[in-house]
Order: C-alpha cells, then structure tokens, then sequence
DNA sequence: TATAATAGTTAGTTAGATAAAACTATTTAA
DNA sequence: TTAAATAGTTTTATCTAACTAACTATTATA
C-alpha cells in the first residue's frame, strides 16, 4: 500500500524532527542540563506530588536510578521532596521556583519552533495539526 | 494566543510519541542494538557511500567518536566499508546485508504503529499528516 | 619538494545513566 | 506481635557515548 509507505517516512520525519527539537533544546539557556534531567523536570511539573516510585514505573527504570536522579535535581534546588504525613515512606515531589522558570525556558524554545510553524501552515493546517496530534497520541 | 499554546501541547505530545516509538524499537528483534547504532545504521542506508567524516558533520560529534562508532559496526557485520580510489583517505560506507536486515525490521517496528494510526484517523487526515509532517520538516 | 591540510585511527579519559544488592525506615498482614 | 512488603537510599560496578591529543597515511599547495 502506498499511503503505508509514506507514513513510514512520515515517522522517520517525526523522529528527526523532534531529535533538532532536543538539539536546540541543548543549545541556549538550558544547555546546563541532560535532556533525562529535562524530562525529570517535566514529568515532575506535569504530575506534582509524584513519588520517587511513580517516576520510576512511567520511565521504566530502577527506583535506585531514580532516587539518584533526584536527589541530583534537590541538591540543584531544583525539586523539594516532602514527606507524607499519612504514610512516611512516601516523598511527593515538586518544583521549586528555579524548576519553574526552567519549564518557563523550555516552553520558550518551543514558541520558536511554533513560530516557524505557523509561518509555513496555513490556519486550516494548524487546526488539523493540532487535531490529527490529539488523536495519534492517545493510540 | 490560545492556538499557539495548544501548539506547545503538540510539541510535547510529538517527543512523548517519539519517545514511544524508541521505546518500541528497543524491544522485540532490535534490542540487541542501541538507539545511537540503529540512527547511524539509517544514516549509512540513506546515504550509501557516505564517509567518516562526513557523518561527523551530520551527527555533530568529533570523526573520533564516529570511527569508533563505525567500527564496531563493522566489527558486527552490519558496514563494509570501502577505501575510495581516487582518494585513499576516504572510506565509503555501505550496509551489509544483515544491515539491511536491520532497516527492514527497522520498518517493520514502525508498520506495526502505522497499523493504530489507519485505524483511528480516517483518510482525509492521513492526507493531512503526510502533508503537514512534510512541510514542517523541511523547517 | 617541503609543508599544509585532510581522513581516519588509537589511547586514554570523563560524564551520564543504568543496575544489582544490601541497607534503613515504615507500614501491612498473618 | 512478628513477619512480610514497600519506599527510598547507598554502594559498587558496568556500559555508552562523548571528548582530547597524538598518531599514520594520503593529498594538495606554496
């Protein structure tokens, strides 16, 4: 099938596009960081509270590696760990206001890929875009 | 603008997917490679012939690294590579036919996803996601 | 022809991410 | 109430991917 095809191009397409996307993300402001450390911040920021054992089971990895990851990020007063009052095994993680403002850069980057974008689709395309993105990424 | 942040949204969902498809890679009959060797291996298929140092300028790593790099994928049987005759610096890289194994499970992994996107995007949307990837890539 | 530059290699080093295993503290269940 | 399970930590070790710097072989140039 031919549509087959270039929806195989179309992934390989994806997957170099989002590697420039992690390139830039590299360059500029946040260059300090790992792309995993970036990813740790996000995830962070996305589900606030989450525990060491929950990252660990979202990123398929270790609790060792994880409880290592973060530690890193708390001596880079970049994430608190409280701990539970109900049960004290548990530590929710959050950001600090120095974690925030790095998911404040990181969304920089992005407004200047979106720029890019919107200069070469056509508001029609946008809203497929958007749309079409939706849809593939609850599969 | 509201759309601009629902773009930011995309960008986020477009590297969580990525990320999936990585992950999808790395199980079943490629797991015994990495991410890295599997891009330089679709990077010697796309572009038969290409050099060491060449590479080096697509991947933005030193011609060091590569070699290494490239070595060991001829030391898997996965390259040959070719001392050119006009000049005897330079190697050609080319896949091996277990190389070409490796890209057809390559897209074989991918087809696999292709199959959950035909089923919940109907054909207009196809058009547009070709069409859309494919424009912005060349961004 | 002597010197520069280029392609690729090799040796040694470092950083990052991972895991296994043994550990503490706490909670749950038999 | 004792044993098992769970959350997180620490130590030790491994692997990948990258770097620098010094090297060989070859080609281009002054």
């Amino acid at each position: 099938m031919h549509r087959e095809l270039e929806l195989v191009e179309s992934i390989d397409k994806l997957t170099e596009l989002t590697r420039r996307f992690q390139k830039q993300l590299l360059t500029g402001d946040l260059k300090e960081y790992t792309l995993r450390q970036l990813y740790y911040i996000e995830l962070i920021h996305k589900k606030t509270g989450i525990s060491i054992s929950e990252l660990s089971k979202i990123l398929d990895v270790k609790k060792s590696t994880v409880s290592i990851a973060v530690n890193q990020l708390i001596d880079a007063d970049i994430v608190i760990k409280n701990q539970s009052k109900t049960d004290k095994r548990f530590y929710s993680l959050e950001l600090t206001s120095k974690g925030a403002d790095i998911i404040n850069k990181h969304m920089q980057v992005h407004r200047n890929t979106i720029r890019k974008i919107l200069e070469i689709l056509n508001p029609e395309e946008v809203d497929s875009f958007i749309k079409i993105i939706n849809k593939i990424s609850k599969v």
